[in-house]
DNA sequence: TCCATATTTCGATATTTATCGAAACATTGG
DNA sequence: CCAATGTTTCGATAAATATCGAAATATGGA
C-alpha cells in the first residue's frame, strides 16, 4: 500500500461524522447500510451524510452499491487491513505497536 | 483511547510531510531526532516544518525536547499503540484486520 | 403517468489547513 | 556583549474542507 492511499484513507477516518459511519459500517459487516440508515443514526442532513459518504468512497474505505431506491455501503475490510498493515510496517516501533499483544493469543475482541 | 484523541492523531498523519516526518522519528526511535534534521531530510523550510512538527505534538504523537540550542522530537509510541489499538477495536472486522502479513510483505515504499 | 421515496449534486458560505519569508526568541561560544 | 546557530512565531495568502437547504436524479408502485 502507498503512502498516498494510507494518507487518504487516514484523512477520510479523521473526522467525526466519517468515523462514527465507518464504525457503523463495521458493525454492520460485509452487508452493508443504506445511506438513509447511517444518516439516521447519527443525526445528519442527508446532503451532508452523502459528502461525508462519498469520501469514504473515495478513500477506498468502502463501497457503494444501489438496492432498489437504496444505496448501500459497506466497509472495505481489505483496504483496512491495508492501512493497518502500512502502520504497524512503517510507523510503529518494531512489533511492540502491533495491536495483538503477544501474551494475548491472537484476538482482542472488547476491551 | 477516545474517538476525539483518534481523530486529532488520524488528521496529524493524514498529510504527507507529517506522516514522512512520523515515519523518521519511528526509525530514529526514543532518542529522537532535532527539528532541523528533519526538514533537512525531507527537503522543507524551517518554518513549515516547525508548524507540521507542532500539530504531531499538539495531537499526542510527538514529544519535544530542548538540548542545546536544537529541540528534538520523539515519537510517542504508546500514544500510537493507542491509535491502533482503537482501530483494531472498532475500525475491524473482529480479528480479520489484524495485519498478519506485516512480516513478509516487502513493501517498503519512501515517504 | 404521477407521486412518493431515497439519495446525490449544486451553490453559497464559514472554517480550517498549508505554505513560506521575515522577524523574534533562545542558546552557545568567542 | 556580540555574533552565529537552531527553531519558533507572525503575517499574509492560497487551497481544501465542512455545512446544509434547494433542486435534480433514480427507482418503485398505484
Amino acid at each position: 500500500m502507498q503512502p498516498d492511499t494510507v494518507i487518504r484513507a487516514l484523512a477520510a477516518l479523521a473526522q467525526e461524522h466519517r468515523l462514527a459511519a465507518f464504525r457503523l459500517l463495521v458493525v454492520a459487516g460485509p452487508e452493508g447500510m443504506p445511506a438513509g440508515a447511517i444518516a439516521d443514526e447519527l443525526g445528519l442532513p442527508a446532503s451532508s451524510m452523502s459528502f461525508h459518504l462519498a469520501q469514504l468512497v473515495h478513500a477506498g474505505l468502502a463501497t457503494q452499491r444501489r438496492q432498489s431506491r437504496s444505496i448501500i455501503y459497506a466497509a472495505d475490510f481489505d483496504a483496512m487491513r491495508g492501512v493497518m498493515g502500512y502502520l504497524t510496517d512503517n510507523c510503529c516501533g518494531g512489533a511492540s505497536c502491533s495491536p495483538v499483544d503477544s501474551e494475548n493469543s491472537g484476538e482482542r475482541s472488547a476491551a
